[in-house]
DNA sequence: TGAAATTAGTGACATACGTCACTTTTTGGC
DNA sequence: GCCAAAAAGTGACGTATGTCACTAATTTCA
C-alpha cells in the first residue's frame, strides 16, 4: 500500500530536520515507500531471516530484542513515533538478522527497501544527505548510551531513562525496561520500591 | 600542510571500500584535507573545547577517553591505522567536547574541518555517499560493542577483544584495556593470571 | 645510568547484583 | 466476569567485581 503526502505530514517534518524539500519532491520521495501495519505482539523482523527493509514509525511502539544463547533477552532499541528501526547490521550488510523486532502496540510504519533506499539516495542528493546526517545522529545517541553503561550503575541508568523518556517508560513493562537497562527484573523492582 | 596523493595511497584504498574515484577526483578531494602530526601523549582534542575537525589516521594510535565526575576514566574509542576519530557529538553538533583524544604513539593524521566536510559532500555526491556508508558501519560496530556489554561478563569481553584485535591489544597498556572494558585494573589483572 | 613515576600484581574485604523460590497483582481471551 | 497466563514484588543467599592497601616490575627522562 502506498502512502499519501497528506497522511505523512509528520514524515515530511522529520525530513525537514535536515533537508528542505518542496511538496513535489516529497510526493516523489514517498513513491519509494510502502505502508506497513502491525498488530500488537506481531513480529516485524525475525532473528535468522534476511532483512530487506528499514522502517519509519508513523504510530505505535516497537522493540528490537537480542536473545542470548542462555535465553536472556536484551533490548537493543525502542522505537516510538518518528523513529527508524530495523536490524541495522542485517539491513546494511545483507546479513541474517540477530534481533527480533516486535510491535509492543499496534503500529503503522513506512517501509523502505534496501534497493529503494539506494535508488532514493542516488536520485536525490538531498536524501543521501539526510541519511548521512541521520546516521551521524544515531551514532552519537548510541555512543551516549554506551557511555551510560560505562559510567553509571543500573539504578542511575534507570533514573536517567525515566528522566529522559518519562512518557515512553509508561508504555513499557518493567520486564522490558529491565531488559533494556541490562539488569534483572528483581533488581529493577527493588529500585522502584526504594524510590 | 597539504597531503599529496602519493603519500595517501592507503586513504585512497579506504575510500575505495565504498566508492570508485579516479586519480583526478582523488587529487581534488585531498585538497579539502590537511596533514596533522602528533607526538606520543599529545592531546588532539581536549574535553571542554569546541571541535572543528575530524581526523583519519595515516599512522599511529589514539584513544578517546571520558573522565567521569568521580575521576574514573573510560575509553570510548581506539583508533589505529585507517580509522576516523573525533569527539563525534561535539563535531557534528557544534558542541563542546566531552572526550579527551590523545596519541598513544606518534601519529600522522589527515584532518578535515566540519566546513570542508560539508563542502566536500556538497561538491562530490560520491563523498556524501561514502560518509553515509561509513556512518552506517560505525553505527553497527558501536551497536555490536553495546551488545557485548549487555550479554557478556567482563572476562568474556576481554577474551573477545583479544581474539578480535590481538595486535592492537599489544600496543595498549593493561590499564587502558581495563578502561575500555569497563572493569578495574585489578580485575583485569586477575583474568590474565587465571589464563 | 639512576631516581622518580607509572604500571602491574595480589590479598582481604565490602557490596551490588543475579538467582531461586515463592506469593501477589494485573492482563487478556472466552 | 472468570480463569489462565503473564507480570510484578519480595526474601534468602551466592558470587563477580570493586575498593583499599601494599609490593613488584617497568618505563621515562634528566
Amino acid at each position: 500500500m502506498k502512502p499519501t503526502p497528506s497522511s505523512c505530514i509528520d514524515f515530511k517534518k522529520h525530513l525537514d530536520r535536515f533537508i528542505e524539500i518542496n511538496d513535489a519532491e516529497f510526493g516523489q520521495i514517498l513513491e519509494y515507500f510502502s505502508i506497513k501495519k502491525l498488530k500488537k505482539h506481531q513480529l516485524l523482523v525475525r532473528a535468522g531471516d534476511a532483512v530487506h527493509h528499514t522502517y519509519w514509525t508513523k504510530s505505535g511502539l516497537l522493540t528490537s530484542t537480542f536473545t542470548a544463547p542462555d535465553g536472556k533477552e536484551h533490548i537493543i532499541q525502542f522505537a516510538d513515533e518518528a523513529c527508524w528501526i530495523t536490524d541495522q547490521n542485517a539491513f546494511y550488510h545483507q546479513a541474517k538478522a540477530i534481533f527480533n523486532i516486535a510491535a509492543v502496540e499496534d503500529c503503522e510504519l513506512l517501509s523502505l527497501s534496501f534497493e529503494n533506499r539506494e535508488k532514493l539516495c542516488a536520485a536525490f542528493h538531498k536524501m543521501e544527505h539526510f541519511f548521512r546526517k541521520k546516521a551521524n545522529d544515531s551514532f552519537t545517541k548510541q555512543q551516549k548510551r554506551l557511555l551510560t553503561y560505562l559510567t553509571s550503575d543500573s539504578q542511575q541508568r534507570f533514573e536517567l531513562l525515566l528522566q529522559e523518556y518519562p512518557k515512553l517508560m509508561q508504555r513499557l513493562s518493567k520486564k522490558t525496561l529491565a531488559a533494556y537497562l541490562g539488569v534483572s527484573r528483581e533488581t529493577l523492582s527493588r529500585f522502584t520500591k526504594k524510590g
